[in-house]
DNA sequence: GTCGCGAGGTTCAAACTTGAACAATTTGTC
DNA sequence: GACAAATTGTTCAAGTTTGAACCTCGCGAC
């Protein structure tokens, strides 16, 4: 036998390409991102993305828990980022008055001013990487792409806001 | 006016909804790469990319000013990581002989095994969240975004391997 | 040659993340 | 109702990353 059956199967040539390509993106992307949004606006990617979470939301609320899932962070790690932030004056933590284990995150009106004066350049740089290096067709196959990966990453969709329609 | 000048273009709903998309991916694969080669080889994806990479040339050598090119970090974290590698015995430094400025890292018989013993789960995973979730044209047009994108990103293309021929 | 600037690496303190342990609820089951 | 199990969030110690400071060496201009 020229190969034992429990092999892993390995990659073929394409798609070792594409995979080498996707691994660049995956580490150079968010490390961009994150240069980009502390040198103008002093916030790490995670930190607007918390923030920006919030300014979505009607009541610019949301539980901790679920914070965590849509930031797909650890409680852990979440707690931490959620105290500086409040610290900073950005959001303050309320008890949830529907279950007294939890907290909610309540965006201050310096938070959302926060979030929008970060906004602009962040949006910039997204189409600056991303958004207008596509064309629309190459745009939305990377979207298809995308849900597809969501599918296996994250089957029960817990990480998708629910203001998400589509 | 219906608005300034210098608005930065906002995304169109389809354009968010593909950004929105990627921005889950981007957190969340690396954080799955992450775990499994953890709980399976004791490795972080990053550790593995920098064995992986060594293993990939014809002489297991590397400077680490390449190294740190071609996994996209900074020198200084790439420099604990390494030595952090050293005292594990995977790999080890010596000087460059064409520059006494530079250190080379070497992979040693246990990094290589290191390597090849995690590479199969590994490739399990990728394939599992990507690579199988996606047929071959899908995975032919995530390719080209990503080129488009790392363009981009990377214009002199100092992260792309130098035996990647594509 | 030698002067100055830039490249290659290391180190240290400060900041951040992780994972385990913990306390305080709530939920489900009998 | 009462008890076990699961959920929510915080905290602490250990490990990791960051950025600035620093040292050594190569390169180019003069």
């Amino acid at each position: 036998m020229t190969s034992a059956s429990n092999d892993p199967r390995w990659l073929t040539a394409e798609q070792r390409v594409a995979w080498l390509h996707m691994v660049r993106v995956l580490t150079r992307l968010p490390a961009t991102l994150d240069a980009q949004l502390e040198r103008d606006a002093g916030l790490s990617f995670f930190e607007y993305h918390v923030l920006s979470m919030l300014s979505e939301t009607s009541d610019h609320t949301l539980r901790l828990s679920r914070l965590a899932q849509l930031t797909s962070s650890s409680l852990s790690r979440l707690s931490n980022v959620v105290k500086r932030l409040e610290a900073q004056g950005l959001l303050r933590r309320e008890p949830d008055p529907d279950d007294r284990r939890a907290s909610r995150a309540v965006l201050t009106g310096l938070g959302l001013a926060a979030v929008e004066q970060a906004a602009p350049g962040h949006v910039t740089t997204v189409r600056d990487l991303v958004v207008d290096a596509l064309d629309d067709a190459q745009l939305d196959h990377l979207r298809v792409a995308h849900e597809r990966i969501l599918e296996r990453l994250d089957p029960s969709s817990a990480t998708r806001p629910d203001w998400f329609d589509n």
